[in-house]
RNA sequence: GGGCGCUUAGCUCAGUUGGCUAGAGCACCAGCUCGACACGCUGGGGGUCACAGGUUCGAAUCCUGUAGCGCCCA
């Protein structure tokens, strides 16, 4: 026998147990060795920023999905964990954190300190990220963890940076960059945003010594003067054409600058028509510049003061700067007025200040090549995207090719493997001779540079000369590219890169395609020649009520752990898949859960950014403080969690599966049975049987098209609708009969069994519950299932059924004899006729659909307490009777004594009017000899026999309807 | 400015090559403690499928335009 199940399902416990319980037996670890086809998955590795929020928990969920999903078709699966580095955004929160607790800046402690703290807020992180995902209940193989800086990755980084380099793909040039000046690095373009905020439009005049005359222009942004180079105008503008060659005065400067003519830069109707042109500074100055062949003039420290080549104003921070100039300007005569503007300013995502165009020597990967073979890819099909319309931002980003900017400002990441010397390149052949991977060439403006393989010594072996390292790390995105190959230990030929590279599919949001997923293709093509991953799936991403990201700062995050909490791992997933539809977002109402009673509230805009302090819940009316970016705690106010109700739909799924299973299990007696379910010996038998090999093919059609949202409502409608409200129903009175028993076992067992394997990839939890119950209840179902049984659902078998199982035939009967019983359950509804009252039916059809129900009429009776008096072409109508069309047959329920015949007669009319209406509209198409001549011929005649039905339904109707009056009457 | 999407019931969403009398869950209303399940059962109400044209025998579905919303890239 079996322990007794719960009443209700309680996801606690069986996440604690199953978890551990995988853990134990390593049903997650993958073994190379296997000989069954491999289906590999890396995961995008979630950065160690901060914790999990939702949008991972649907990332994760949809991998987990197909990686169970592929384990149980038998395949070599595997998992890849990790987590990545996130240079910029990681080094930016610690050294927040230090300043806030110490005063001190990174400069102050040293980089070895704070790399030190970092490695600790790194730990702390890893684990709980990994923590959430175990907690999902994701089956990773967490033997394989990596981390974007860990050896393994690091020796990839090195390898790739060496033969780009040596293959002259990595070069160092000047660039325009986005400047931090509060973290003092290099941020890249999706690393900002932009901002409106309100500014002021400055117009000033530069005057032509050579005619005396004047020239005007407005800026955002005065300081920038110093740095003027050139004023550009409109060659075709008849106000200023003349003064093109002319020579314009800085005056803060005591600079000579050109006048130029650039079509491309100045709109002539904006502003005054000219523009002062500053390469240095501005991104469209310096496309200018470089058109006009203008010199540059940096004007800026890396921390945002003012430099030396800012003569009075240099060392000045470059607000108070810009406040001083504008002063000189109007002392000097040459200020005309400031206008208000708002402006669309470009911040640091990471340190949120405003982001200046800096010049500065950055390393570059070149895209030329690399991107034209990762277009290919993607153009003759070696990687799909799904839903296909994303291959687009893919292939425009790019044929951009823009060189890939590699080099931050930053001490966490991988330090770039270059050494500077003065050596020449003869006393570097000599002082490294024997070694293999080491390569130099020329460094603009002397010396050279030098990459290797191995870490250098600090001076050239042999000499006196320094060698000094580049102080500058990598992007993160350079080290997360190398992933896919990376972590199966490129560039090492392990068993892993033999066995599961390529990996099957990438799955991930669709704000990752450029950052990572072309990246991963080009470093993929050029260090192994082979496309990292046949299939990228990209997910939505999920939005609150109001159509907004969800986010932490706004106080309008939902932490997953929160959901597991209150509904369970299981609905959490499950309702992550219900939403992973082909749209482009996904909308997920956000509520405050209450403190003290555990009620929803939900969020209102004006509780977002911390807007309101506090809220009264509606239930109990006591106070809280709502979810948000809060720093401290209140010690009065208890802050909420957040929550949705949407979650609640996995939860009452989880439970009804659970007690179909449990009343399943309750009705196994102890004895095996080893009947086969097939052939079955009942009408509803077959039909669950096909409903399950149907619904089983179609899911399995799903998973393998990525339709997560289509699998999950398949298997929801087949297990409680078609199950639980169908089958079990028809089921109990056989149930209660010793011998028709067997047979029933026989067929609950097949269903359940197979429902549980359907279930296990997005429910695993509540899966393995019901597997082990079964396993327990009955070791050797599998002479029953025909499907193979294991100890772990982990490792069961996806199922299948023979062809033979989908009966169309029996569907469509039983599809009938459900409408009956609706109907009679409806007006049992509408006139509050008791259950225990007996109805008796009549239903007048023709005679291929009474072969149909005849032999169902029983259920008639067990699931609507009505007896089925008459059926067939030549039924008598009862004088006083409810009638109900039903397609082609009519339904005609004796209410004699039973309601108020004037009540129904109006609803007779009513039904009367309604059918003509649709006669009507049938015979005017039937009417249109296009229509007749066009449509497909099954068609016309499907439409043709339904006018007659029709019509001969309004007959009937008119007779129910005359009868009635009758009985009104009286 | 260029590109990609979205707009279907009060809310969140399905609707796969045009055949629909447009579905689901939640919410709402009415009735059910009948031995799996109140995280439940039974039934009901609720939609001019954003708007305007067009193609077609037939449009939620295809085309064009308009409005609103969103994302990506400049």
């Amino acid at each position: 026998m079996f322990a007794e199940m719960a009443k209700a399902y309680d996801p606690k416990a069986a996440q604690e147990a199953w978890s551990t319980y995988w853990e134990k037996e390593k049903l997650f670890h993958a073994n190379p060795a296997g000989l069954t086809p491999a289906f590999s998955v890396v995961i995008p590795p979630p950065n160690i920023t901060g914790a999990l929020h939702l949008g991972h928990a649907l990332n994760a969920t949809l991998q987990d999905i197909l990686v169970r999903y592929h384990r149980m078709k038998g395949e070599n699966t595997v998992w890849v964990p990790g987590t990545d580095h996130a240079g910029i955004a990681t080094q930016a929160v610690v050294e927040r954190r230090i300043r806030e607790d110490d005063g001190k800046s990174r400069r102050d402690l040293g980089r070895e300190k704070l790399l030190e703290r970092i490695w600790g807020w790194k730990d702390q992180y890893e684990k709980r990220i990994l923590g959430q995902l175990a907690e999902m209940g994701t089956s990773c193989d967490w033997t394989r963890t990596r981390f974007t800086l860990d050896e393994g990755c690091a020796l990839a980084v090195r390898t790739t940076f060496f033969s780009m380099f040596r293959d002259g793909l990595i070069y160092k040039g000047k660039r325009l960059v986005n400047w931090d000046t509060q973290l003092q690095t290099s941020v890249a373009d999706d690393e900002t945003f932009v901002e409106t905020v309100k500014g002021g439009f400055w117009t000033f005049k530069y005057p032509i010594p050579e005619t005396g005359e004047f020239i005007r222009f407005s800026t955002t942004r005065p300081e920038t003067m110093l740095g003027d180079v050139a004023i550009a105008v409109h060659p075709s503008d008849d106000r200023y054409k003349h003064l093109i060659g002319k020579m314009a005065l800085v005056p803060l400067a005591k600079r000579l600058i050109p006048i130029i003519g650039d079509a491309l830069l100045v709109k002539p109707e904006f502003g005054t028509g000219a523009v002062k042109v500053t390469p240095a500074h501005d991104r469209n100055d310096w496309a200018s510049g470089n058109r006009n062949q203008l010199p540059l003039i940096n004007i800026l420290n890396p921390d945002g003061t003012l430099n030396e080549s800012c003569g009075p104003f240099a060392g000045l921070d470059r607000f108070i700067a810009r406040e001083k100039c504008v002063e000189e300007m109007a002392n000097l005569g040459f200020f005309e007025g400031k206008a208000e503007r708002e402006i669309e300013l470009s911040h640091s995502d990471r340190s949120k200040s405003p982001i200046e165009p800096l010049l500065s020597d950055q390393w570059f990967v070149s895209m030329a090549d690399l991107g034209e073979k990762a277009i290919d890819a993607v153009r003759d099909g070696r990687v799909k995207f799904t839903p296909d319309r994303y291959a687009n931002s893919y292939l425009d980003w790019l044929s951009e090719k823009r060189d890939w900017c590699i080099s931050r400002q930053l001490w966490w990441g991988h330090r770039i493997p270059i050494w500077y010397t003065q050596a020449t390149s003869g006393q570097l052949e000599i002082a490294f001779k024997g070694w293999e991977n080491i390569h130099w060439r020329e460094r603009e403006g002397g010396g050279l540079l030098v990459c290797s393989m191995e870490d250098l010594p600090a001076k050239v072996p042999g000499t006196n000369i320094p060698l000094v390292q580049d102080e500058d790390v990598l992007d993160t995105w350079f080290s997360s590219a190398l992933w896919p190959h990376s972590t199966l230990g490129w560039p090492n030929k392990t068993e892993d890169f033999e066995r599961y590279y390529p990996t099957n599919v990438l799955i991930t949001s669709r704000d990752i395609i450029t950052l990572w997923v072309a990246r991963m293709v080009l470093t993929g093509l050029y260090n192994t020649g082979v496309i990292p991953f046949h299939q990228v799936y990209i997910h939505p991403k999920i939005l609150d009520g109001f159509g907004e990201t969800m986010s932490k700062s706004k106080g309008n995050g939902i932490d997953p752990l929160d959901i597991i909490s209150r509904y369970g791992a299981d609905a959490l997933r499950y309702q992550m898949a219900h939403l992973a539809t082909e749209t482009q977002d996904a909308r997920m109402p956000v509520s405050n859960v209450c403190p003290h009673c555990q009620t929803l509230i939900p969020v209102k805009t004006e509780h977002m950014y911390m807007r309101t302090k506090k809220i009264t819940c509606s239930v109990c009316k006591k106070p809280f403080r709502p979810g948000g970016p809060w720093i401290n705690e209140d010690p009065d106010l208890i802050t909420a969690k957040q929550g949705s109700d949407r979650f609640e739909l996995g939860r009452n799924f989880a439970n009804k599966v659970w007690n179909a299973a449990r009343f399943v299990l309750m009705n196994l007696d102890s004895q095996n049975q080893s009947l086969a379910p097939f052939p079955p010996s009942t009408p509803e038998d077959s039909w669950i049987l096909s409903r399950l090999a149907l619904t089983t093919e179609k899911a399995t059609e799903s998973l393998e098209e990525f339709r997560f949202s289509e699998y999950v409502r398949l298997i929801y409608e087949f297990a409680w609708s078609d199950f639980c409200d169908w089958y079990l129903e028809m089921a109990k009175p056989r149930i209660k009969d010793a011998i028709a028993l067997p047979r029933v076992q026989g067929i609950l067992i097949t269903v359940l069994d197979g429902l549980v394997r359907l279930i296990h990839p997005v429910m695993p939890f509540l899966a393995e519950s019901l597997w082990q119950a079964l396993n327990s209840a009955l070791p050797t179902r599998a002479g029953i299932t025909g499907l193979m049984v294991t100890t772990s659902v982990v490792k069961a078998q996806w199922p299948s059924y023979s062809k033979t199982w989908i009966n169309l035939g029996v569907e469509r009967s039983i599809a009938r004899i459900q409408s009956i019983i609706r109907a009679v359950r409806e007006v049992r509804n509408r006139y509050q006729i008791d259950n225990r009252t007996p109805l008796s039916v009549v239903i007048r059809c023709g005679l291929d659909a009474s072969v149909e129900v005849t032999d169902l009429s029983t259920f008639l009776t067990d699931l609507a307490g009505a007896q089925m008096e008459g059926l067939g072409p030549k039924v008598v109508k009862p004088a006083c009777a409810a009638s109900i069309m039903l397609g082609d047959m009519e339904l005609f329920i004796n209410l004699q004594g039973l309601i108020d015949p004037q009540v129904e007669l109006v609803r007779t009319e009513k039904a009367i009017q309604e059918k003509q209406k649709q006669v009507a509209t049938l015979q005017t198409r039937l009417a249109n000899a296009d229509f007749v001549g066009k449509a497909p011929k099954e068609l016309v005649e499907t439409q043709k026999q339904q006018v007659v039905d029709w019509q001969a339904q309004l007959i009937s109707l008119e007779e129910v309807r005359q009868s009635l009056i009758l009985l009104a009457g009286k």
